[in-house]
DNA sequence: TATGAATGAGAATTCATTCAT
DNA sequence: AATGAATGAATTCTCATTCAT
């Protein structure tokens, strides 16, 4: 990505974490840049196109990463804790772009919300993979695995936002074991 | 509630949940609840006074209705499932809300933003408390009340809104019982 | 007048000469007047009327009292004396009426305008009559009356206003001593 | 100063003398000085302050020319002379200005009027000094400086916008010196 | 290529006035 | 007669976007 571009998506979103994407102006985000204003139109067509630019390219960046680190595991119940494992740390080491991504990825109907359906769908779909995988191999229960996977995309997302909103310490060690205990064996003893 | 107030909360959250709180202006509030624009500003400080008071609202009226529903039950197992599908029933009948809720509950620093602390945490420590229940009893494992009581809420949450919004079919029944299978049992066999 | 116009009229000058009269509304009015906002339009056909007849009604009182106490005095000079005297009580006991009427009078273009200029005219025209007066019988310089009364006007207007606003105390009895020295027998030795 | 906000306050005084202050909006404003509305806003944080700016400006001005033209004369009366023209002459220059001044001088408390305050004393204090040098060399009367700067700048001030609004011809000469006559050796023959 | 002054459509908000009670 | 809730035209101010330099 060229040096500028990525400048800009660093700028927008801190700004963007701080204030909500539509209540951050363009011209903010140009200052905390340090670019000109129009210099943003230069790599982005308009404001919506940065923010969505920004959802897909987050989403990619995460998608790429567990794909990644999982590619070399063969066992699924290792797959899915390694799955996890980062996510939880990519929303500790990109924490307001987690935040960001929470709040704008349940948007409203624009011309890009297509385009982000299929976006979470590719990265709905790895955990769903190795979930139906594991059903085959008669590890996993039989349950659906779409509802599976966003069950678990949905405690570690919710789960990491709360604790970087509302507590103090976010220790990513101690979410992932008690994470992985529930989802895996559940809360009953 | 006033029932003009009544009249401006619902009008509200059918436009936010169409086009999103801050896309939406209050020229179109005033029209979708058929009331003058001034008189939004009689029942409300301002745009954001509406916002939050729709959030703060919300989320009482979720609140009590786990409180009764769960009054009147013993087990902390049985109280914990009548508390998934009383959830999930509300985001059910409260789609456009919970989408809205969802949304702008992760927002940002602003005036009301404590008081959003607050009130999260009156519904967290419903769950948090049956769960800590449980755990005394020792039929729950030991787990931070918190940290399952957030991650509960988190699969309900998401699971609900992405069937909402991305598959035709919300059957809460199904969601219900494969999400309490998880949550309690865990997904390996 | 009328007791609830004359309720109507203190709440208007003391909002008037605390925020200016385009910036007082009518419902703050209304409120220290402790009358409904409806009430204010079956005394006054509007804002503006409200405005040109609080201006023609001081105008009036400060003329008629004027009138009044110079009526039985022969000398032109203890007249102009007695005039003086009487304007600056008037303005010391209507401060905040003194300080609406300066700016309010110099106001610009409106339907009120040549209404305004009369009774400004009937205000002046007394000054004017006894310094008139006074050239005739060969007390007073042969000076332009209208010039001469507008001096004295501005003179015990501004001073009396410029004590008001910028300085702690008020003295009447300093400043009209003052004031008579100067426009009588001039600054120099 | 910036030439485009000069073109905005020249645009400002225009509308403002014509219609008051409060009653010329900012749209007005800018095609009155062929500018976008946004532009004001590049150069004046808001109304309020393009308003307290041209008072500002103004006042600074006259008090710049005043002191100007005196700073040469030694003796206290051609002194105090001297600065009676040069008010009536900036005056009769700027008459709409001058209305203006007038008018919103006398406003009314905002977070400008510790400003005023000083403002309008760096103006006073001119003439306030002048009165106090011919005191000390006896050619004055032993009058409070402060009150005969008040009732110099008074008579000047409202004797000029009288005859500039309700008279047809403004005689500068003729006004400078009957005004002088009085203010220096009195009405009384 | 980069800039930031300029723009004006459009948003939030106010408030004089009306009118049903 | 008196009230004050309701209204919507009018106003201030914002900000995405453009374009001359």
């Amino acid at each position: 990505m060229h040096p500028k571009r990525k400048r800009i998506f660093n700028a927008a979103v801190n700004q963007f974490s701080k204030k909500g994407a539509s209540s951050t102006t363009m011209s903010e985000i140009a200052r905390e840049a340090e670019v000109g204003k129009g210099t943003l139109y230069r790599y982005f067509e308009n404001k919506e196109d940065l923010i969505s630019s920004l959802i897909n390219c987050g989403f990619k960046n995460i998608t790429e990463e567990v794909k990644a680190e999982i590619s070399n595991i063969e066992q699924p119940v290792k797959k899915l804790k390694k799955s996890i494992e980062v996510q939880l740390e990519f929303y500790d080491q990109n924490r307001n772009f987690c935040r960001f991504l929470t709040r704008e990825f349940w948007g409203y109907k624009n011309k890009f919300s297509e385009n982000i359906k299929e976006i979470r769908n590719s990265y709905t779909v790895i955990i769903e993979d190795i979930i139906a995988q594991g059903k085959e191999k008669m590890i996993f229960k039989d349950l659906d695995p779409e509802l599976a996977a966003v069950s678990l995309i949905g405690i570690v997302n919710i789960t990491a936002l709360h604790w970087f909103m509302f507590k103090e310490e976010f220790s990513v060690d101690k979410i992932k074991e008690e994470v992985i205990e529930i989802y895996f064996n559940g809360l009953i003893r």
